[in-house]
RNA sequence: GGAGGGGUGGCAGAGCGGUCGAAUGCGGCGGUCUCGAAAACCGUUUCGGGCCGUUAGGUCCGACGAGGGUUCAAAUCCCUCCCCCUCCGCCA
């Protein structure tokens, strides 16, 4: 959620940010629903103290108290409609955009193009990842449903020598490994902002109340939900690996070929938490880390500054790392990075004690490698392995 | 699946109708001592919100898992829900 008082201080530098992601009108309903509580305040804080007694009362005054509680019980009501009112906002209301974010972009890109890093490979007739890997995709349909597959053999080995290879990567960089819970309870899912914005998104475990992550952030954000942490344990980094789950619903008909955009797929993440001057700066690193590993295995990419409009309602700023893909003869998502600022960390109640008082401490998230990553290994190389990835045991070239 | 126990400040842990925003210990912060540090000693230290104030701060209200109820008055009594733990069973 975003910080309601400095907005209420000072409306006009905090809206813009807000309306260039779309939240303008939520963000002036919150002022509006934040008015009409805070003018029902002091008239409740008023009844509430005159109920206040140290010793018991004589009778005239229990018959004054009796009217006075009657009064309140009503002003109260009407006090927790105008709270339900301003809070259902505030979750509605998304974080504002950085100034560096742009607004719309030009061309086939989400938002600007940074930088364009590596050589296209010059194939003639480049082969597409499902003829390069082996990929069940009709067995995976039979036993699943659509946009479900299985990775085979020599395909299975090449994409968990990526897991490894990413994973000693960030750990060499100062992160954590984790392997996480990806059942997690509804309140880590509306501490990180997927809910209620993204719900469609979640598959859910009816029985249970729980939901399936489709990414650890969720549980790498939750890991020290409710805490206060000491300064001098900043920056807290982790790297997680985990099986994600996405329902694609808002994507139907769009990558429905092979295991490019499917319901299940394995990550490396990389998680950050970190003091708030200090966010922008562990943004540029984890794409930083994230570029260091496209071009360690040589993949030809480019780097996209995300536009407002296209961002998650946590993400104050959000860069992608695109790969270029033959078979597609244009570049697809890789990896992203966003700085999510004190979104999430004011919801789940994470924040640092710094001298005689507790700050919101600023959370960042991104891809290390995904199983999207093993297809572009495919394509680009045509089957042939980067030897970095032969190291964490994945066979020289794809065969079966 | 069955049976119990419990959720209180940064942590541990008392309190079980008004004197409790809450003992005590640990931790934190400030100080004394010291060349410096440790120890010891002294002091201090819950959080959130509204309003006032340029600041320092002041003031009022709320919060003892959440929500209801009883009562003039609830951390304390009652109800519902959520969560955690232990034991047994089952499965690995």
């Amino acid at each position: 959620m975003i910080d309601l008082k400095a907005a209420r201080a000072d409306p006009d530098r905090v809206r813009p940010g807000i309306a260039r992601k779309g939240g303008g009108e939520a963000f002036d309903e919150l002022l509006a629903a934040d008015e009409r509580w805070r003018e029902l305040v002091p008239q409740v804080d008023e009844l509430r103290g005159r109920q206040k007694l140290k010793a018991k009362p004589t009778p005239e005054q229990v018959e004054e108290l009796r009217t006075v509680k009657e009064d309140l019980r009503r002003l109260e009501q009407e006090l927790s409609a105008a709270e339900a009112a301003r809070d259902e906002l505030l979750e509605k209301v998304p974080n504002p955009a950085h100034e560096s974010v742009p607004d719309e972009a030009s061309g086939d890109s989400e938002g600007e193009i940074a930088r364009e890093v590596g050589e296209l490979p010059q194939l003639d007739d480049p082969k597409e990842h499902l003829e390069l890997g082996r990929f069940e995709m009709e067995r995976g349909a039979r036993l699943s449903g659509s946009r479900f597959g299985y990775i085979v053999g020599d395909t299975a080995r090449l994409a968990l020598a990526l897991y490894r290879w990413a994973l000693d990567r960030a750990v060499a960089a100062g992160f954590s490994p984790v392997i996480p819970p990806v059942l997690v309870r509804e309140e880590a899912m509306y501490g990180t902002g997927f809910f209620p914005a993204e719900r469609f998104e979640i598959y859910e475990v009816v029985d249970e109340g729980l939901y399936l992550t489709g990414t650890s952030e969720v549980a790498l954000a939750g890991l020290h939900m409710g805490e206060i942490l000491d300064r001098d344990q900043l920056p807290l980094r982790y790297t997680a690996f985990s099986t994600n789950f996405r329902r694609e619903a808002g994507a139907a008909g769009r990558d429905t070929r092979g295991m490019f955009r499917v319901h299940q797929f394995n990550k490396v993440e990389l998680f950050a938490y970190v003091l708030p001057e200090e966010s922008w700066d562990e943004h540029e690193r984890l794409l930083a880390i994230e570029e260091s590993l496209a071009q360690e295995l040589g993949l030809p990419y480019r780097v996209v500054n995300i536009e407002a409009s296209e961002l998650s309602a946590a993400a104050a700023k959000r860069y992608d790392l695109e790969a270029w893909f033959p078979s597609q003869q244009r570049y697809r998502e890789l990896t992203s990075a966003s700085n999510t600022t004190d979104y999430q960390s004011r919801r789940l109640g994470i924040r640092y004690r710094a001298n005689n008082h507790t700050e919101f401490v600023h959370t960042l998230n991104g891809t290390a490698v995904t199983d999207r990553w093993a297809l572009a290994v495919l394509e680009n190389f045509q089957g042939e392995v980067p030897a970095v990835l032969q190291e964490f045991g994945a066979p020289p070239r794809i065969e079966s």
